[in-house]
DNA sequence: AATAAAAACAAGCAAGCGCTTGGTTGTCAA
DNA sequence: TTGACAACCAAGCGCTTGCTTGTTTTTATT
């Protein structure tokens, strides 16, 4: 009755069960959004590696929106879920560094998924509810993890930097290896977040 | 001869003269490039801020990819030459590094445009072709300005990752500055530069 | 076998997109 | 004054977009 594209004005709906339907377009826009983004991959496209026509989408989930959230919302519950067993029973703060820098480098260059790109891509095309949702999902425990195991390193004097600063260079510089590194080489992601860890402490 | 003439030749033409017109429909797009993104942004919105109407944008660009490619080429070239004019005169690779981190960063946070967040963000909106020819570029002055100040950094035995490693992780932490840092706060793009410098060479 | 719910199809709408076309205005040199 | 050309307007074309509607098929439960 009046303009397409309606946005829910309503809170932001907590993530419902997830039913193998769902996760399969879920699974295939993931891939599709890392390919090309998220703008410029439509609904029919989603669609049709799903193997369904693209009206059928909307019976699993009510926007092309929503399929972004749901896909960055999960996917930060899974990377705090992540963090969490990554330093659970470790003590060492710098053991729980390297433990969650290898665990960041793991979610981002696993073979089967590109959740964590569009997690650092797609920020802009998430309207400001939603994102602000996601955001409240990663500091709850993604963030904390990370902050703990700095604090940790700065408490023992052997961080470089102020804690806060370091967790968003280590942010970026974790974030942009999907450009470049490739795990063919001599370098393997356990040996590349050694080399990252030690540049962040005092040798 | 004529004063101004349109020069777009083959499939990438090289850059043309930039008539007054030109300089501010640019200006105005990067500055919507980074507000909402390439996709986002259409040509009517350009248009309607530079104060014309929608068609007339082709008068002066064949196509809206022309402009976002004339935008990220013309960015391309202006770090290239800040990176020179950073490292000329300063022997010490040291030095030469604190002042490309600054450049860098300077580049990033100026107030005056967002070219440089258009550079990081919108390379997945240049097709092929065109993002080969601005890569190109990049290597040509910038890339080669940051080697030689990291591999004179490694040479005298004080830098704490192999050089093309540090590169890709310098590069990742200084753009990703751009989503947390402030200048009202204690910190200053001096001081940051100095921290990120220090992070990155043995103490 | 009967029933209902869930899932998918078939068709298409309204809006918005990049871009084109044809004509009008402003500028400046000859 | 005139001719030439760049800049812009006015209108809209052809297509794609996200999404809706009404119907049919599949699946699960009784």
């Amino acid at each position: 009755m009046s303009k397409t594209q309606a946005v829910s004005v309503d809170s932001v709906a907590p993530l419902g069960p997830i039913s193998p339907a769902k996760a399969r377009i879920l699974a295939v826009a993931v891939d599709l959004f890392h390919e090309k983004g998220y703008e410029r991959t439509t609904v029919r496209d989603i669609a049709e590696r799903t193997g369904i026509l693209s009206g059928s989408l909307f019976h699993h989930f009510k926007s092309k929106q929503e399929i972004l959230y749901t896909a960055m919302a999960m996917t930060t519950q899974a990377m705090g879920q992540s963090a969490e067993a990554a330093v659970t029973g470790v003590d060492d703060p710098v053991a729980q560094l390297k433990a969650l820098i290898l665990m960041e480098l793991n979610s981002i260059h696993r073979e089967d998924g590109h959740a964590a790109y569009v997690l650092v891509d797609e920020w802009r095309s998430l309207d400001p509810e939603h994102a602000a949702a996601v955001l409240k999902l990663r500091d709850g425990s993604y963030e904390r993890c990370w902050m703990a195991a700095l604090e940790g390193c700065a408490d023992k004097g052997i961080l470089k930097n102020n804690p806060r600063i370091a967790r968003q260079l280590l942010r970026g510089a974790l974030a942009w290896t999907r450009t470049w590194f490739r795990a063919d080489g001599a370098l393997t992601l356990p040996g590349l977040a050694d080399e990252v860890c030690g540049t962040f402490l005092k040798s």
